[in-house]
DNA sequence: TGCAGTCTCGGCT
DNA sequence: AGCCGAGACTGCA
């Protein structure tokens, strides 16, 4: 099946992220995924003009964008309930896994949340750096923890 | 630390 | 269709 998407590349010190456009909006996005803190300090090395790309870059440098649009993501009804909970938490802003489960009105369902957080296909799109464990630690992230913690830091250090 | 409670998902039978 | 194990979690002992 012919594939009209769009591909983008955002090129950083970390690694190229990869975003990917469908006609209604990214259905993906692809982080390089690090073991580790790397010694390289971050930086945006090259960067798009498209929406997306400036989305991506100015959510580095510790902005609130506006979200881009999005487009189906595909998943469970479960995980599609996840996401749109994700989509909802500013930027700047943080929750707690169970927060987010309460907001949902999944409050038992914590631990699957957090599953579905991990399942998202879009990870910046759809903003799962910004939910953390209720007892302060950083939980998990697909590409790793030192992008949620630069993102964290980030979106931290501009309030 | 450890562990039970809780719920979804994917792989197997 | 049913069973089972493995989670980016939490709260309590």
């Amino acid at each position: 099946m012919m594939t009209n998407h769009q591909m983008h590349s955002i090129l950083t010190s970390w690694g190229a992220i990869k975003v990917e456009i469908a006609p209604e909006g990214v259905v993906r996005c692809r982080i390089p995924y690090l073991r580790e803190i790397p010694k390289e300090p971050f930086s945006v090395v090259e960067c798009g003009s498209d929406p997306y790309s400036c989305y991506v870059r100015s959510l580095f440098e510790g902005a609130r964008p506006a979200l881009p649009p999005v487009g189906m993501l595909g998943g469970t009804p479960f995980q599609t309930t996840v996401w749109k909970g994700l989509m909802a938490i500013p930027g700047g802003e943080t929750r707690t896994y169970r927060e987010l489960a309460d907001q949902i009105g999944c409050a038992r369902s914590v631990r699957a949340v957090a599953n579905a957080c991990g399942r998202n296909p879009a990870p910046l799109f759809v903003p799962c750096h910004r939910v953390i464990r209720t007892d302060g630690n950083p939980g998990g992230f697909s590409g790793g923890l030192a992008w949620k913690r630069l993102l964290l830091a980030a979106e931290q250090s501009n309030r």
